[in-house]
DNA sequence: GTCGTGCTACTCGGATAGCCCATGTCCGAGTGAGGGTGG
DNA sequence: CCACCCTCACTCGGACATGGGCTATCCGAGTAGCACGAC
């Protein structure tokens, strides 16, 4: 149950546009972290399907945040890129079982469903408590330079 | 990012056998669901090795539980089947990126690592918060009859 | 000088291979129980 | 009748196939910028 290599580059990406106003090609941010570019556009290909990233075609084109990064939480991104599904789930196997199941849903009667819908929404509550903008707040405040640095760079990978 | 199907049943068969004295072969637990056996043992197996289970080989042999079901968490069980790994793992992409990288651990420092890392533990620890008990508490409340149920099937399955 | 037009190069987007882990299955080693035999 | 031993069947445990999804890549559709030429 290892999440996907695409959920690391995503998060990093976003950041990096947010400090960005102009469109970035693939190129740019793929090679800002020695990405594979195709692979990378995949991603970004799933973020713009869920509204986090707006594309746009052609010379001087590429990918821009399509909303503030105050309205960005870390769910959105990792939901985008995983799916929408829950960690855990159940094929309600107590169907299979002795006593009456005609008829019952079980992932919503199921004890053990019920505790690991639990956790999966305390997961959630967490990574939806914090944006992108929460995160470049504290990086800037270790590294003040952070902004300039990568605006420097991706200028000069354009 | 799907949690393995083996979870599920491991978590049912766990209190199943909280409800059994005797050892219980992987045959017999398999029907109970109609689970294909040689997978279920494969999971059992696993569950052996993190302690949870004991084994016991030849006739009249199968599995148990190794400890009181109070002393078994859902953490226990998920963390048995799927590994102990945290959900997000930190590829430390930062390290190539600009900026200083000499024998910086970015899975400490990287802000991102950080708070998927508050995410995980609030999942853990809702999860390492429920044990097999709580749940077998719960059923019992809502099917009274089910511990009974469970021995006879079992017993007729032997 | 200005406007229109065609070309060119650049970028995204989806369609296409490769690889690793979860799934599923099988057979061999070990062992405990039961029955048979001898005392 | 009792104790010992042998055989047997049963169970776990790890080794062996298979498939789906993540990983990685490539090429085509669309488009914006630019240069050139006509007015």
């Amino acid at each position: 149950m290892r999440m996907s290599q695409g959920v690391e580059w995503a998060l990093h990406t976003c950041l990096n546009l947010s400090w960005l106003d102009a469109p970035v090609p693939t190129g740019a941010l793929a090679a800002f972290y020695e990405l594979p570019p195709a692979y990378l556009n995949k991603q970004l290909q799933a973020l713009v399907r869920a509204g986090i990233l707006t594309s746009i075609s052609g010379p001087r084109g590429g990918f821009r945040l399509a909303r503030p990064p105050e309205a960005i939480s870390l769910l959105d991104i990792v939901s985008a890129i995983e799916g929408p599904e829950e960690l855990f789930r159940c094929d309600q196997i107590l169907s299979k079982g002795p006593g009456e199941h005609a008829g019952v849903d079980y992932r919503q009667s199921c004890a053990f469903a019920h505790a690991m819908r639990g956790a999966d929404l305390a997961w959630r509550r967490e990574l939806s408590g914090k944006t992108v903008a929460d995160v470049r707040s504290d990086v800037e405040r270790g590294h003040p330079g952070a902004p300039a640095d990568t605006r420097a760079r991706i200028a000069e990978l354009r």
